[in-house]
DNA sequence: GCAAGGTC
């Protein structure tokens, strides 16, 4: 950068967020750094030859874009604009600051510098900035690339800024917005509408690039599991005998597919000499576990402390905030050395649950290991150093000392473990047996309660010793069917297959619950999901396929690079989502009957009866009236006239029946009350019940 | 009361 300036004169630095903003302005001032307050926000004044300098900062996406209109029903939409945040989400009062404080020092900066994290998201953030609150300044910005907030290199990436390099990063998140947008805001509307027109209650149905095909993913493992045949399968496992002690050993095929095979290794074996034919020991080192980023903190709370993905995110920018650790949303598995790891290291020593750790490490030269995964914008997830200044709550303290755990362990030296495996020779048929432990802790020790390694064990066998066949054990087993998703491992999934973000894709699971999708400890996809995913299936099965994204992210790729523009990507969409709204809207009274019968099947489950004999589009099912505390049977499709309702007995339990009444087509319950269930029509005017109106009545009296 | 992506 030139140094020409006036006292008055500034260069503008707009960061991605307040805590890069006070590193870029500590790595380029050193000292002199004035904090000023414009509008309530934080911003850094200095001068660097003679230079002078203000560093702001965004926090996140200050723009977005949204339909003008709002009118939610409406779809399809596509002509959208960008708009400050706090105007489409009037709860980020905090923005509006944000872009009042940036407008306001635009207007007397001289000089304009984009030093948002450098990948697509950042550019946008900054370019948007630029653009809309300094006046059209994205052109003329100089861009300081930089991957680690680190000073060396904030340096240097100011020392060679240059203006227009980021204009494809900006296009092609610019164009990501777009996409997101349209895709995912015209079929939500279209889902909630077709509810509303097939005679349901409003409830909030959505889908989107990512949410879609996550929902197929749980989907498409319901399925597997409900059409799943088990299939029998036998194994055979040894009883032996040395001396006095008895133990049994699996064959060397744990799996045999049919009975007579493993019927005629029992019979070969029973009542012959074993012999132990091979016994190996072998010794082997066992890495220490990899640093933290979000997907596997993610994970590793989930499996140890049951967290689930967003509470741990959510815990971990608590920790963050109070300078616990670093940011907690990262890819990496790297400790540069520039985070002087050293200090950290001592500082940590200072705490009692962790100053033996600290010592042992202290004393010997500082390694990490690391992964392979970086980031362009932080390391991994680390400790501070930092000591609490408040009382922990439990959560935040178990998290924080797995993290700190993990972070020690980074250098600590190997374990070494032992396997010994022996094999039992009974004629020409092989068992084996085998177990491990642990010789020397190393790194285990740091993070004993975390480590997923058990010793095993197996009786003392060496080769040549002579064995009794006790017994052969022939069992018949089943293969099981695949195991559901829980929130770990389909984040997983997300993972592998690329959709979402490190920062997203725990909050687009809660997502998927919240709407009622999916539900459960393991995950089941509900009735709502299935018919979601059914109807998309038919109409767009392109935003539930992750095909939408591996094509988007190849465009995207080619207009980073400005081999592309988006525009003709963004035509060609809104042209699919065009036709397929259209037929999708064709359709919505049924598509809407269909969903929202699944809605109330889902959220009232047991409660719902059947199908309305009255309106034909509700259901009738099991109310309690919040006056009476009394039940009764009334349609789900009240709200719009449906005045069909039934008593029902007070007391005892109710089962829905599979069939209607063979009389008048309501449905019947199961009543069991003391004896046994009586079967009940709940239609208090039915052909079929004459007389027998008076066994119904005495019950309520009774209840 | 709609997406996904930043960030608090």
């Amino acid at each position: 950068m030139t140094n020409n300036s006036t006292a008055q004169d500034y260069t503008l630095v707009v960061c991605e967020k307040p805590d890069a903003a006070r590193r870029v302005a500590e790595a380029l001032a050193g000292t002199g750094i004035r904090p000023v307050i414009v509008e309530g926000v934080e911003t850094f004044e200095f001068l660097k030859a003679n230079e002078k300098f203000v560093v702001c900062s965004a926090m996140g996406h200050l723009y977005t874009i949204s339909d003008p209109f709002k009118r939610r029903g409406v779809y399809p939409v596509f002509d959208l604009e960008w708009y400050p945040v706090d105007l489409v989400n009037k709860e980020l009062k905090q923005t509006k600051r944000r872009i009042d404080a940036i407008r306001k020092l635009a207007a007397g900066a001289k000089r304009f510098v984009n030093a948002c994290d450098f990948d697509v998201e950042g550019e946008t953030i900054g370019h948007n900035v630029l653009r809309y609150a300094c006046d059209g300044k994205e052109d003329v910005a100089l861009r300081a690339k930089f991957s680690t907030l680190t000073k060396d290199e904030l340096v240097s990436a100011f020392d060679e800024a240059k203006p227009r390099t980021g204009e494809g990063l900006a296009r092609a998140g610019r164009t990501r917005h777009f996409i997101d947008f349209l895709w995912g805001v015209n079929f939500s509307r279209a889902l909630s509408q077709a509810i509303l027109q097939g005679g349901h209650r409003y409830k909030t149905v959505s889908v989107g690039r990512v949410q879609g095909p996550t929902l197929f993913f749980v989907v498409k493992r319901e399925a597997e599991i409900r059409t799943f045949v088990p299939v029998p399968y036998w194994t055979v496992r040894g009883v032996f005998q040395k001396n006095e002690e008895r133990f049994e050993a699996p064959y060397s095929v744990d799996k045999i597919s049919r009975m007579i095979e493993a019927e005629s290794i029992g019979k070969a074996c029973e009542g012959q000499e074993a012999v132990v034919s091979e016994v190996k020991r072998s010794i082997f080192r066992e890495r220490p576990p990899l640093p933290f980023n979000t997907g596997e903190l993610q994970k590793e709370a989930f499996r140890v402390f049951g967290f689930s993905p967003s509470r741990t995110l959510h815990v971990a920018e608590r920790l963050y905030l109070d300078a616990l650790i670093s940011y907690p949303r990262t890819s990496s598995q790297k400790i540069p050395s520039s985070i002087d790891y050293g200090q950290i290291i001592q500082k940590l020593g200072r705490m009692r649950d962790y100053a033996v750790y600290s010592q042992r490490l202290l004393k010997k030269e500082l390694r990490p290991r690391e992964g392979e995964q970086s980031d362009s914008a932080h390391p991994s997830i680390y400790p501070t150093g930092e000591y609490p200044k408040r009382r922990l709550e439990v959560w935040e303290k178990r998290l924080f000392d797995m993290i700190v755990r993990r972070f020690l362990a980074n250098f600590a030296d190997d374990a070494v473990r032992e396997r010994i495996s022996a094999t039992i020779t009974v004629e020409d048929h092989r068992f084996k047996l085998s177990a491990s432990r642990t010789i020397e802790e190393g790194w285990i020790n740091f993070c004993e309660a975390y480590a997923n390694l058990l010793d095993t064990s197996m009786p003392e066998l060496n080769e040549g010793d002579a064995l009794r066949v006790v017994r052969v054990k022939c069992e018949q087993k089943f293969y099981s069917p695949p195991y559901r998703y829980n929130q770990a491992s389909l984040l997983e999934k997300m993972e592998r297959e690329g959709i979402g973000t490190k920062a997203t894709r725990a909050e687009i699971i809660s997502t998927l619950i919240e709407r009622g999708y999916v539900s459960g400890n393991s995950l089941v996809a509900t009735d709502v999901g299935l018919s979601v995913i059914e109807t998309m299936s038919k109409y767009s099965p392109d935003i539930i396929s992750t095909e939408l994204t591996r094509q988007t992210e190849k465009h995207l790729e080619r207009i980073e690079v400005c081999e592309e523009d988006g525009e003709g990507l963004v035509e060609d969409m809104m042209r699919t989502i065009s036709s397929q709204t259209i037929a999708l809207k064709s359709m919505e009274k049924e598509i809407g009957t269909e969903i929202g019968q699944s809605i109330t099947a889902t959220l009232f489950g047991q409660s719902v009866l059947g199908a309305c004999p009255v309106c034909k589009l509700g259901r009738l099912r099991v109310i309690r009236s919040s006056k009476t505390r009394k039940r009764f049977v009334g349609c789900t499709n009240y709200r719009n006239g449906c005045r069909a309702s039934a008593p029902l007995p007070q007391k005892g339990v109710l089962k829905p029946a599979s069939k209607t009444c063979t009389y008048c087509g309501w449905p019947v319950v199961f009543v069991r009350l003391r004896r046994a269930p009586w079967r009940l029509c709940v239609n208090v005017n039915c052909t079929g019940k004459r007389g027998r109106d008076r066994e119904l009545s005495t019950v309520q009296k009774t209840g």
